[in-house]
RNA sequence: GCCCGGAUGGUGAAAUUGGUAGACACAAGAGACUUAAAAUCUCUCGGCCCUUGGGCCGUGCCGGUUCGAUUCCGGCUCCGGGCACCA
């Protein structure tokens, strides 16, 4: 090469690489039969405006896994997409006077420049927005296939109703109970929405969590208690003076014997039938259904109740029970009635005090604590006591046993119970994917036949903010189905139905003729490793994991989870400041805009303001938001700094799963970092091409250099490939660095250790800070491009050592260290240990009760 | 309330299988270069005590196992996240 820049400038290395991957289409994959694959994938963005930290985190992640793989010889495919349905859209197509297909397209134009100068290595020939009647006719081809399949119903379901404006509101347009551009209180509603039966599927998507040994285990926790499977017998008590039952789900066929009560739902058909008999009863039911309101003051409310007058039949005593009904009772979990245990269970205790219900121990611990059940429920298992034939057993035997007798006397049965509830995919807004059903003069309803998909979304549209443009329209539901007039349903999917199945669509984007390519599905899927927040932990990964089993089901793909390897990114947290308003709020005051001004020790002392040089106040570390204004805009460190000193802070200021501390001088840190690297491979170039390395020649200071270098390798690709820690992979290429400005001398050999030394630096960093790399890997004298080598590997011979460092321990606390041989022998340690004249010194007097060695570590003299 | 994480110098962190606590960086301090500044380079950097060298203490708190514990076990405190009347 004709001689490097003397000086780091990343705009020019950074363009440079840019054009060239983009002219040799580095990036573009297709499938490569016989070629191991490897499918890495970020969570794709909401096109928002422009990238947060959040992305560059994320998508670094990625890019460093993906360019590694890609030297590991593997066939990489990483693609990007943009999820781009959504109610943002819609609240900016109001504000900015504009529609939100427009506001949508814009974003992702500029979003997609940014991604670009970031250096991520995607195939952006497979790039997909969900917007696109390309993509959703898919989905909604699917949809018709699941109703095929039985998977699709309809019921009646609750929404946020604005009484004023007339209109559904999402959770988020709801601020303090009130619609938030009417301020009306917001009242609930049930109209008729569409759900797909994700609970058929609950078991396996249980199962499977068992098989994701690359998953988190928070997130499979996680999964597993949203799914919330019980256990349990169902079982039915018969009415005094009636041929029906009531009928109960419980865990705990063992606390039968407890019974003092049963608790109904206000919606239970018995609560309504006491409705009718008693005007308290029915005041007490209405007032249940209206203080149904927000979640969040369902979990505090109060328990309140009230006596229905009608008695069940307890199955083995025969005994009279009162039904009551609670608001505690959930309508649709189990039966939607309960057998309430007071002893047992705490909130059936705490309705108990309150309407002075009878509270019956029939569990005493296994151990010998003494409780007492009127002061507090006993809600652990144990040994049942007052229960007839029953007392005596385990609660674990006895819930075999009492199950067992319900199902012979026909009144029970053991039932599975799932927390988890079907799917509602229906949203009554206008930037989604329209539901492609639709209604026949006669009330049919039918999938729009796959003919006549997609079922387009207008895309020029005016927003007034209270009526979807499709609803508004009264001619877009117009269709018709052989010949006759039919109607269009205009409510849109969950956004959540995109992003479901992107990661498959990735594998053949542009394929016309179905939803997928079943062979390039096939060669790609499962998904590698995927990368993403925490926040999905649950309700995407679980839907993205039940729609791969549809896919599954329907003929598309044969495997059976969709993501291999599961890593989920910590936040990006900064430092938050302010001042006081003095009306009791607070001014939140960017990062960028203050001072730390710190004491001769290096404590923060006061922070001030950059404009008038007043003090502001401190308010902790938090996640970058809006609302704290402690954001920091990405595109400024890109401007200032280059992408690759903003990748290579991320990577190194803290490991991928923990959370990262935003920090200036970090930035600065890692840019220096870039600069001592590029200088030291200009330094080393400048005295023309190395020799080549003869390992008999080198000399003890050579050796060591080479053998820093080979450990490097051997950490690095451990760090990188197996434990995903690159920031430790990162300070082992910055000792090396140090290792190699150490090494002084023009010799031959001292050029050719050092040229090995820093070709490693820059092989193993491609992968973090590609586009310095690009440029130094040239300058070090190659041809290829750094992107197409192979990743370097380690050479047992060069990490030989010929003395080791041993540390001698008397009683466990470090007495001294020795340089001794490597291949120095037990005994031989032993007595240099015995000899050493400190580990005498606290030894003497005492007697040495036993020598622990640990070869090429310690040795541990126990004496007292 | 339940479930899951976490707590290590002034700061971010490291210590991978029970074996040298604090790698690597940031901040700070000292020095070199410089007319000066920036940049760069070198050194110091957990606390305390005697000062060639070494000693004592130290990984949120209390206890245990072990020759040896940041790491394993029991109990507690605080912080973060998730779920929340699921019978």
């Amino acid at each position: 090469m004709a001689g490097m820049d003397e000086h780091y400038n990343p705009r020019n290395v950074e363009q440079n690489a840019r054009s060239f991957w983009e002219e040799n289409k580095t990036f573009c994959v297709k499938e490569e039969p016989g070629k191991p694959k490897y499918y890495c994938l970020s969570m794709f963005p909401y096109p928002s405006g422009k990238l947060h930290m959040g992305h560059v985190r994320n998508y670094t992640i990625g890019d460093v896994i993906s360019r590694y793989q890609r030297m590991q010889g593997k066939n990489v495919m990483q693609p990007m997409g943009w999820d781009a349905f959504g109610l943002p859209a819609e609240n900016a197509a109001i504000a900015n006077k504009t529609a939100p297909a427009k506001w949508t397209y814009a974003n992702i134009d500029y979003m997609k420049s940014q991604l670009k100068l970031l250096g991520f290595g995607y195939d952006w020939d497979r790039e997909l927005a969900t917007c696109k009647p390309e993509y959703y006719r898919w989905e909604q081809w699917f949809f018709a296939r699941l109703y095929e399949k039985g998977l699709v119903y309809k019921k009646m379901a609750t929404v946020n109703w604005d009484p004023v404006d007339q209109t559904v509101l999402a959770n988020e347009q709801v601020v303090d109970g009130r619609g938030w551009r009417s301020g009306a209180l917001v009242e609930q509603k049930k109209i008729p929405q569409w759900f797909i039966r994700i609970t058929d599927y609950a078991e396996e998507l249980l199962n499977d969590l068992d098989e994701l040994d690359g998953w988190p285990e928070q997130v499979k926790t996680m999964q597993r208690n949203w799914i919330g499977k019980s256990v349990g017998t169902e079982l039915t008590f018969p009415l005094k003076d009636s041929d029906d039952g009531l009928t109960v789900y419980t865990t705990r066929p063992d606390t039968l014997m407890g019974v003092s009560y049963m608790a109904v739902a206000a919606e239970h058909p018995l609560a309504k039938a006491a409705a009718e008999r008693h005007q308290d009863v029915a005041e007490f039911v209405s007032e249940c259904r209206n203080s149904k309101v927000a979640e969040a003051e369902m979990a505090t409310m109060e328990k309140k109740g009230i006596d229905t007058g009608f008695k069940a039949i307890h199955p083995l005593t025969h005994e009279e029970i009162p039904v009551w009904i609670a608001n505690f009772v959930l309508t649709d979990y189990g039966t939607g009635a309960l057998m309430a245990v007071p002893a047992h269970d705490e909130r059936d205790h705490e309705f108990a005090l309150k309407y002075r219900l009878p509270i019956k121990q029939v569990i005493t611990p296994a151990d010998s604590r003494e409780i007492d059940v009127q002061e507090q429920a006993f809600t652990e298992k144990g040994v049942l006591v007052s229960s007839g034939k029953y007392s005596g057993l385990t609660s674990e035997v006895a819930f075999d046993a009492i199950a067992d007798f319900l199902e012979e006397q026909g009144i029970g049965k053991r039932t599975v119970n799932y927390r988890l509830r079907d799917w509602g995919v229906s949203r009554q807004r206008y930037w989604g994917a329209p539901i492609p059903m639709m209604t026949l003069e006669d009330g049919t309803e039918m999938p729009v036949p796959d003919d006549q998909l997609p079922v387009r979304l207008p895309e020029d549209v005016e927003m007034d903010g209270v009526k979807s443009p499709i609803k508004a329209d009264p001619e877009w539901a117009k269709t018709t189905f052989e010949g006759q007039p039919a109607t269009l349903e205009t409510d849109t999917f969950d956004t959540f139905m995109e992003s479901s199945w992107y990661y498959a669509r990735f594998c053949s984007p542009n394929y016309d003729k179905g939803m997928l390519d079943p062979s390039a599905a096939n060669y790609w899927l499962p998904v590698d490793q995927y990368i993403g927040g925490i926040e999905h932990a649950i309700l995407h990964l679980l839907y993205a994991r039940f729609f791969h089993k549809l896919l599954r089901d329907v003929g598309l793909v044969t495997s059976s989870e969709p993501f291999k390897r599961l890593l989920t990114q910590g936040m990006v947290l900064a430092d938050t400041y302010y001042r006081e308003d003095g009306k009791g709020g607070k001014i939140w005051i960017s990062p960028a805009d203050v001072i730390v001004e710190r004491d001769e020790k290096g404590h923060p002392v006061r922070v001030v303001h950059k404009d008038d040089g007043e003090p502001v106040i401190s308010g902790g570390v938090t996640k970058m938001s809006k609302s704290k204004n402690n954001g920091i805009d990405p595109q400024a460190i890109i401007d200032q700094y280059g992408a690759d000193t903003v990748r290579l802070f991320m990577m190194f200021a803290a490991p991928p799963e923990q959370s990262l501390e935003w920090s200036d001088s970090g930035v600065e840190g890692a840019h220096r970092f870039l600069k001592r690297l590029w200088r030291l491979v200009s330094e080393h170039t400048a005295g023309g091409p190395a020799p080549t390395l003869n390992l008999a020649e080198l000399n003890d200071a050579q050796k060591n250099l080479r053998r820093k270098t080979h450990e490097t390798i051997a950490k690095v690709s451990d760090d990188i490939s197996r434990r995903l820690t690159f920031n430790t992979a990162i300070a082992a290429v910055m000792e090396l660095l140090t290792a190699v400005s150490r090494l002084g001398g023009d010799e031959p050999q001292s050029r050719a250790v050092r040229q090995e030394a820093l070709t490693t630096a820059v092989l193993v960093l491609s992968p973090i800070v590609p586009h310095i790399c690009h440029s130094l890997w040239q300058a070090l004298g190659h041809e290829e491009p750094v992107v197409d080598a192979k990743w370097p590997e380690a050479d047992p011979e060069a990490m030989v050592r010929s003395k080791i460092q041993v540390v001698l321990q008397v009683n466990g606390k470090v007495r001294a260290k020795v340089e001794v041989p490597a291949e120095i022998s037990k005994g031989d340690l032993e007595k240099l240990a015995l000899e050493n004249p400190n580990v005498l010194r606290f030894t003497e007097g005492a007697t040495v009760r036993k020598v622990i060695v640990v070869p090429g570590k310690l040795v541990n003299v126990v004496a007292n």
